[in-house]
DNA sequence: TCATAAAAGCAAATTATTTGCGTTAATAGT
DNA sequence: ACTATTAACGCAAATAATTTGCTTTTATGA
């Protein structure tokens, strides 16, 4: 079966998820991703190698189950009273949060794995969080550009410019908001 | 020392950087990225594993040192005409070079190593093709945006619709395109 | 309550990685 | 041209990670 789906809250399975991803986050937040490894992973989460390797496979593709986890929004962009503060106010969030250490590293893990359904995933979360920004727009009466072009104009540079070298500033965050709400109206 | 900076042409290094990057290309493309192993890429080339290990680190490094150069640009942007006509064709073809599955792996292995150089490199390439193009529009006397604004605006969601789940279809490029080009005039 | 099946533990076998040390080959200075 | 120097390589032993067969545990549903 494939990992996570339709597990009993108090199962063994759903345990052993939870006390492996524990061990994952608490080893990441102490040492470099290069020193970490399944074995540690097995020895601080209270199970066996053999268990890891063979629910998730590699390294690879649990660091991006729970880089996966870590990158789902936990709370609903912030009201700054229009469409265009919002989505400025949101973008500028996603863009620091994202190219900080941690954030560049969850991203890496989560494309650096064989399966891509995570990395769709956290293109889900990205578009959800625009589309209740654009919901709140309309239900104002303002209009607001597609959900897909803001994906392209506003969050697809800010994610290409962190992972192929720089990190975009405030400013030109700021940028590309004004620009894709330009156009829109 | 770092990989590859001042290896002289006929040198022992280069030999050696040359068989090994030339066993990674053979292996890739006979068998899945799984199965690639270091010992198995020594072997194919005639040297001991604990050279790669000494030289790139892990496999991750030398299948992102290997990735970055299959993606070199091999020739210049051809010439459609006009700077528009240029960079849709140039768009379409680097969409559908970059979706194919070799593309995406090589992506994918370029932004997984832990040393970040690569992927500038690769953003280096894509800003060089697309200034020859705003170069050649310029000389005709045409306007074209901004190479920058470019980036964002085409290569950015071409890229991140390819990593993060769908594959952008001709029609999509092209409207990127004139989006762009439509905005500079 | 019991039968079933999925997931976990254990341990042995395999495979990958690291490391110390001797050797080779390119480079620079005389 | 010859030699000293040094970076890179080969070899092999030691360590660490991964795979695998088999057993045991634990949810789940009849």
């Amino acid at each position: 079966m494939t990992v996570k789906e339709n597990l009993r809250p108090g199962g063994r399975s759903a345990r052993v998820q939870a006390s492996v991803h524990k061990a994952v986050r608490e080893l990441l937040a102490e040492m470099s991703r290069a020193e970490v490894t399944i074995p540690l992973i097995a020895g601080k989460a209270g199970v066996t190698p053999s268990t890891i390797y063979r629910r998730w496979g590699d390294l690879q593709q649990l660091l991006a189950d729970v880089a996966v986890d870590r990158l789902r929004p936990d709370m609903q962009p912030v009201d700054a009273g229009s469409g265009k503060a919002d989505l400025e106010a949101w973008a500028e969030q996603y863009a620091e949060e994202m190219s900080s250490g941690p954030g560049r590293e969850m991203i890496r893990d989560v494309l650096a794995a064989q399966a891509s359904a995570n990395a769709c995933k956290c293109a889900e979360f990205t578009r959800q969080q625009v589309g209740l920004i654009a919901e709140r727009a309309k239900a104002r009466g303002e209009a607001f550009p597609d959900v897909e072009r803001v994906m392209d104009q506003v969050v697809a540079p800010i994610m290409y410019r962190i992972l192929f070298g720089d990190v975009p500033d405030a400013a030109r965050v700021r940028d590309l908001v004004s620009r894709v709400m330009g156009a829109a109206l």
